[in-house]
RNA sequence: GGCGCCGUGGCCGAGAGGUUAGGCAGAGGCCUGCAAAGCCUCGUACAGCGGUUCGAGUCCGCUCGGCGCCUCCA
């Protein structure tokens, strides 16, 4: 298998079946409820490691919280480690409810301060980080292969706010000094403070899978400065860190309206309320992880759509794939994980336990489950038989009418009738 | 200003030098008491302009457009 790799900007194999491929993917700074796009790395990395599975590698997917942090400190002043908690719990809940299960660790940024202290010590011990009232920063100019991910020279780097206690306006913090009004702080070498924002994946990388690991994933918009910084964190100390570095494409709101109310209308929690689980699997799974998508009402309508009609396949008589289908659905998830290209393998499938197969990949298979109508309607259909057998042709009419009303709908057969709920 | 992702038919979306992607929506047909489902048929699209080539969505250059990042965003 290969996977397009950020920092080679090209196609990279993966080590030989069974690995043991270690896979850490930044998750949420938790300040407020995961919008839409927020989920698309979890679904992404959770489908990977799946398929990672599937073909017979060891994984370990870690996907950390970011649970101490200036947004939080700024979204909730004095309140800090409520809101923490509080986003926290509803990120559990909320990718929870998409049916994937969990990373194998969610680690805290919060619980992970001894690994995280220690790391910035070492840092300053060999002279690529400095303390300054009570602050300490990353020397920037003292790692060679800074830019190296991001494509960033360091000279181009746009100017930053003055700083008077940094060296150079490029060294980032890794350790603040606590500050009036913030409601949390842990004790340190340099005092009483709080990590700077990247320093803590690098610790909780290292803690979870070792110095040397296989995959990092994340958000395209963290490739700089955030995954640049944890890789010279890392390897400023020797650390080999990520050996591939996967960044999923940006999920984009099409029309300016729903910019506008960009907030609780496309929380995730919205979504599944609204679309339900599988459809917004479906979306996820329709586009290629690496480019951007579009989240429109049109789209989730084409996405139930699709559900639909998978769940239609299962409604029928199976049939025997032909051979080599799985074959040719492992090769587009071999090549760059294509699950466009995997999905469109699949919708020729009317083979039940290849498609359920398929479909659990993603947390699908919930798609081969037939719901069976109640009694009731079952015995509305049963008198619309007698209707039709009578050819009251209008009592049937009336009857289907009211089978629909229960949210059924009842398709005639060969001999008897189908029920099909409807959604 | 710099760095990066992307631009394919009504919509979504694969493909990366030469033979049908696929889905959704739509039209017609078969089937049906009427439907639904299913099946069959129907779309020559690759942002624009140059160039390379026997041949270009596919390679090169430029332009336009969308998105992300530039040290508090997945």
């Amino acid at each position: 298998m290969r996977v397009h790799d950020t920092l080679t900007g090209s196609l990279v194999e993966l080590p030989p079946v069974p690995g043991p491929i270690g896979m850490y993917v930044c998750g949420p700074t938790v300040y407020h409820r995961a919008h839409i796009g927020n989920a698309r790395p979890f679904v992404v990395f959770s489908w990977l490691r799946n398929w990672l599975r599937e073909t017979g590698y060891e994984v370990t997917f870690v996907h950390n919280v970011t649970d101490v942090n200036d947004r939080i400190y700024e979204a909730a002043p004095g309140r800090s480690a409520e809101l923490a908690e509080r986003a926290t719990r509803w990120y559990f809940e909320d990718t929870g409810d998409l049916g994937l299960g969990m990373p194998d660790e969610m680690p805290l940024a919060t619980q992970s301060m001894p690994e995280i202290v220690g790391l910035i010590e070492e840092l300053v011990e060999f002279g690529h980080a400095y303390p300054v009232e009570g602050d300490v920063y990353f020397r920037v100019a003292r790692f060679a292969a800074y830019g190296r991910l991001s494509g960033q020279r360091p000279d181009q780097v746009e100017e930053q706010e003055p700083n008077a206690l940094k060296e150079d306006p490029r060294d980032f913090a890794l350790w603040k000094a606590t500050k009036p009004g913030e409601d949390t702080s842990w004790d340190s070498p340099w005092g009483r403070g709080r990590p700077g924002w990247h320093i803590e994946c690098s610790a909780m990388a290292e803690k979870a899978l070792g110095a040397e690991f296989e995959i990092h994933g994340g958000g395209l918009d963290l490739v700089f400065p955030h995954h640049e910084n944890e890789i010279a964190q890392s390897q400023a100390v020797g650390r080999p860190f990520a050996r591939i570095w996967m960044h999923n494409g940006m999920l984009e709101l099409g029309g300016d309206e729903m910019h506008k109310s960009l907030g609780n209308d496309v929380s995730l929690r919205n979504v599944l309320d609204t679309w339900g689980r599988e459809a917004t699997l479906v979306f996820f799974l329709a586009g290629h992880w690496h480019g951007p998508i579009d989240f429109s009402d049109d789209v989730m309508t084409g996405a139930t759509a699709r559900a639909e009609g998978f769940r239609e396949v299962f409604r029928g008589q199976s049939e025997p794939a032909s051979s080599g289908a799985w074959e040719r659905f492992a090769a587009a998830l071999d090549d760059d994980f294509n699950t466009p290209a995997a999905l469109a393998v699949i919708h020729e499938w009317r083979d039940h336990d290849l498609l359920r197969r398929a479909l659990g990949i993603f947390g699908l298979d919930s798609l081969s489950y037939i719901d069976e109508a109640p009694e009731e309607v079952v015995a509305l259909a049963a008198r619309r038989q007698v209707a039709r057998a009578d050819r009251d042709f209008d009592e049937a009419d009336r009857v289907r009418a009211a089978i629909e009303a229960a949210g059924w709908e009842v398709r005639d057969e060969a001999e008897g009738f189908r029920l099909v709920r409807l959604r």
